[in-house]
DNA sequence: CGACGAATGTAGAACGTTCTCCATATAACG
DNA sequence: CGTTATATGGAGAACGTTCTACATTCGTCG
């Protein structure tokens, strides 16, 4: 007590590459070699250090590694987490990643473009070793700066054009084609959409290709070359209010199509509160097949693009571009509708 | 071209803390000590030092951050990303990391327990600087070995005697309570619970405290010391079938309380297509308050517990935490009944 | 038997921060 | 004017990896 016998301070000791060097006799480029199975390492030794780090229960830093060359670790960039879409393609990135060394590490920007910034800027930050960005609002130049230092995949984001970085896209105009289509099929010519108001909607936005595909194929269809379309605000409170005008105008159209199934249930509910009758007195198509339009209280047609797909889609074409392909890819896949009650009574013909 | 002379090779010229100093004519220790706030800095200084940042837009390197001190990252672990409530307690993170400098890095573990384990070592081996695990299934012991590590708040996990990490919780058995007190002040006896069949339910689960709550607040209104609590299977094909099964049960109770929304909403679904009324030959309650709950077309009565505020109060705890405190600290928020049509028709007495 | 190449292992310099000492300059004080 | 306290800035050692460049040992072949 009276003589301060100081053991070694209580040092939390993390195992590191360097404890495992020690146990297992070896040099710590030697473990380091083993652990990124680099050339020239005998069987012998490469049971002594896997051995060690087995029984020491060793994790490399993820932080160390990062600071000097690859961390495997990948990040998603999320536009929204409340869209029920999203989870679907991060369900997709998991799939893919599960089996691999590679884990995912996911951000949130609130479609705030600053937020969006700097999480990106974050990520590079960490040497993460390649990003997803689904439905990114940044403009393709800032993009293409953030590619030079980081492999990238945009998902939602049609600019095939691009060179830094891949794109993997559901084809946003033919499914809006494919809805219009549909709609024409069942007779009906007097159709509106209901989009989004985009803040500063740039033209590879989804919401805008939806746009184009609707226009498109009303024009195809002979019905005049500008046909409505009606913006719903984002992020705001009155978009309900909006909704609600648009049911109870004079010339409501006979039919609509909604670039989400995220507003087009909302629709589908003040509709039924305000006694207006889906399909009998307005067909509503919506997009993204989410599993709320699938319930039977709900039975809202919709276009499907599968989420879990895209996800997928661009988790192996990030790996590839990790590993090395430089040329870029750009991914399409077909959407295709799901018919259900709100667009004809029981239209169930070709659910799945 | 017949003479090599190569410039010195293209280095992608990263800004580091050196770059800064060399700029701004200082030493790199007086730069961090800026970045840092330390003590003994002058104005003079930190103007320049600031300047040099401004001008080569410079951001430290989270790898390198974490390799030595803190990154500013926090990780929030989520078991699914499928069910909307978790989404709702990101935004509350995201609110309050928002001001600060701090940023949240999400991942998800679809409720396995290796992947949980591993996305927590993931994280711990970035060096970040806490970590929120929402609704986490390791057991409290592994849980506390990470937390002398790693400052840990569990959120939707009912360990109060937990002194390594902070919990942050809606009291679920309360919730379960309010449930059975509202089907009971309805006048409704033949009461029923449909809850989750977890792998290896643990008694922390939100689950088993609505069970709980349910049990006593049945018995409490002399409903018998063993009420009826059905299971549904998790992340299994077999859950329609086995609510389909319930709904068509010769002695189907006259209402029940559901585990959750998630569950809730496919069950009033399946009543529909089944032809039972509810709330006239069933009524239900449902839990977390989801967005889909409220739309018109579902009107599910369910039981509120704010995820936002949740998360809100979690990244709090977190940070102060983070900033020094070591007493652990368990918080509860007081759920409360949103009342709808499921429920009595026309019920909207409590709605908010 | 000497030389050479392949195979195997190691030393040690990065990577970009933080942070603990120190060194110096300036102020305060008797 | 000498001494001491206080403010300010800097040197340099970590942190835990990766990876280049080298050293050593062998086998093989002329």
């Amino acid at each position: 007590m009276s003589i301060e016998e100081k053991q070694k301070p209580q040092r939390n000791d993390r195992v590191t590459i360097r404890t495992v060097a020690t146990h297992a006799g070896v040099s710590v480029a030697a473990v380091s070699k083993v652990m990124r199975n680099a050339y020239g390492v005998s069987d012998a030794l490469r049971a002594r250090v896997t051995d060690a780090i087995e029984t020491l229960a060793y994790r490399p830093s993820r932080a160390a590694r990062g600071l000097r060359g690859r961390s495997f670790t990948i990040g998603v960039l999320l536009i929204d987490i409340r869209n029920p879409f999203l989870p679907e393609v991060i369900a997709g990135v998991n799939e893919v990643l599960g089996p691999s060394h590679y884990q995912a590490m996911i951000g949130v920007s609130d479609a705030r473009v600053q937020l969006e910034t700097s999480l990106i800027e974050s990520m590079i930050d960490y040497k993460m070793d390649g990003l997803i960005l689904v439905a990114p609002r940044l403009p393709s130049e800032i993009l293409a700066t953030f590619a030079v230092q980081i492999p990238i995949v945009a998902v939602g984001y049609h600019d095939a054009s691009a060179t830094a970085f891949d794109t993997v896209n559901a084809e946003d105009q033919r499914g809006a084609e494919i809805a219009v289509e549909a709609l024409l099929a069942c007779g009906y010519r007097d159709i509106e959409m209901l989009s989004l108001g985009e803040r500063q909607g740039h033209a590879v936005s989804v919401v805008r290709q939806r746009e184009i595909g609707f226009r498109r194929a009303m024009q195809r269809g002979g019905l005049g070359s500008s046909p409505t379309i009606s913006k719903i605000p984002i992020a705001s409170p009155k978009r309900e209010e909006v909704m609600r005008k648009f049911l109870s105008r004079k010339d409501r159209p006979r039919a609509v199509f909604c670039w989400s199934d995220l507003d087009a249930i909302t629709l589908l509910s003040l509709a039924m509160e305000m006694g207006v009758r889906v399909p009998e007195d307005l067909a509503v198509i919506g997009y993204d097949n989410s599993s709320t339009a699938a319930l039977g209280l709900v039975n809202l047609a919709s276009i499907d693009q599968s989420g879990r797909e895209l996800g997928q889609v661009a988790t192996r074409a990030l790996i590839s571009r990790i590993e090395g392909r430089t040329a870029s890819e750009h991914i399409f896949q077909i959407p295709s509708l799901v018919s259900r009650n709100s667009l004809t009574r029981f239209g169930n013909s070709t659910d799945r």
